[in-house]
DNA sequence: CACACGATGGATATAACATAACATGCGGCG
DNA sequence: CGCCGCATGTTATGTTATATCCATCGTGTG
């Protein structure tokens, strides 16, 4: 079974019980905000339920085409403050090579982060890669750059992709 | 004297004779072109001066704007297929997390490429680091993943804005 | 209660970034 | 010439993101 909060660059592929990860989400979410003291709101909720409908990376629109369903539609700005809301606690992950955002499977610590993006299924693994960390930032200090935002996004194929194709 | 063409992360800061810096890389690109049997038309040559303008990342539409001097303003399209063109030949690079792009000092091979950004006065730093990359392919090896795309940009403030911040 | 306030999010508009689809011009070549 | 291929121009539209203003709601306070 795969174990579906932790981390490493597993994928999930297609065969998994993905309602738990929406629930681990959720629950870690309604618990970094009540530590922080912010509301965790209907809206922002849902939204953050809309980005873990899968472990691909969702694009803002297409949250908000979600949350239009019914007939008011909702605006850009409902889901952008939302995004910028979950970003801001560390609930999601913008990927700034796709224009679109991932749910953080661990926001309960800061940390940093790198992502393998398969071109294939789409499937988004952040990492938390010492060796990587490390290397940007010797190379950083050699360069006497004070760093602030590392962005590691590395497009490729994850195993399942290359053993068999989404022909589909 | 700084070395214009010199990979590594060196910041130029604003002391430095630029126009070599253009001519360099227009005469690479020129190179480039003849080895690969295209064209450096005008107007390609046009948007490389352009982005190489300085050591910044450059936007789409302020290329745009500054193509359009006289009196048909030039359209998306036009600059962005110079762009691609360019991009295609690696004379250029594009910066993801600011939708913008920056001249590549070193066209001639193929490479890997990790960027500094500073936030104090906008230039980017391109350089070819063996540790990240080592890093990076060990942990996708781990995963199993084939990588195709890198990316890493890596935000922060140069040591002259350090040492003096941008005010003005 | 009346009021001020801060937080949330709805509404309107527009800015910023990017591409699709089709037309034109121009040089090379049979 | 007639055709092709490439580069560019033109028109229109699609996609992503933000600014600004306003309505609502809960809460603390006089």
């Amino acid at each position: 079974m795969v174990s579906p909060s932790s981390i490493g660059p597993a994928f999930h592929g297609s065969g998994h019980a993905h309602g738990a990860c929406i629930d681990d989400a959720l629950a870690r979410a309604e618990e970094v905000c009540r530590r922080s003291g912010v509301r965790l709101t209907p809206l922002r909720r849902r939204v953050l339920a809309l980005v873990w409908r899968g472990h691909r990376a969702v694009k803002a629109y297409d949250i908000l085409a979600a949350l239009g369903g019914g007939r008011g539609a909702a605006k850009p700005p409902t889901a952008y403050r939302a995004l910028d809301f979950l970003m801001a606690y560390g609930l999601i992950h913008r990927i700034d090579s796709l224009n679109a955002f991932v749910g953080c499977p661990r926001p309960e610590r800061g940390h940093n982060a790198q992502f393998l993006i398969c071109g294939g299924c789409g499937e988004v693994s952040e990492m938390d890669a010492a060796g990587i960390e490390r290397a940007i930032a010797d190379r950083a200090a050699d360069a006497g750059f004070a760093l602030s935002r590392k962005i590691v996004e590395l497009h490729g194929t994850c195993p399942q992709c290359t053993a068999s194709p989404p022909c589909a």
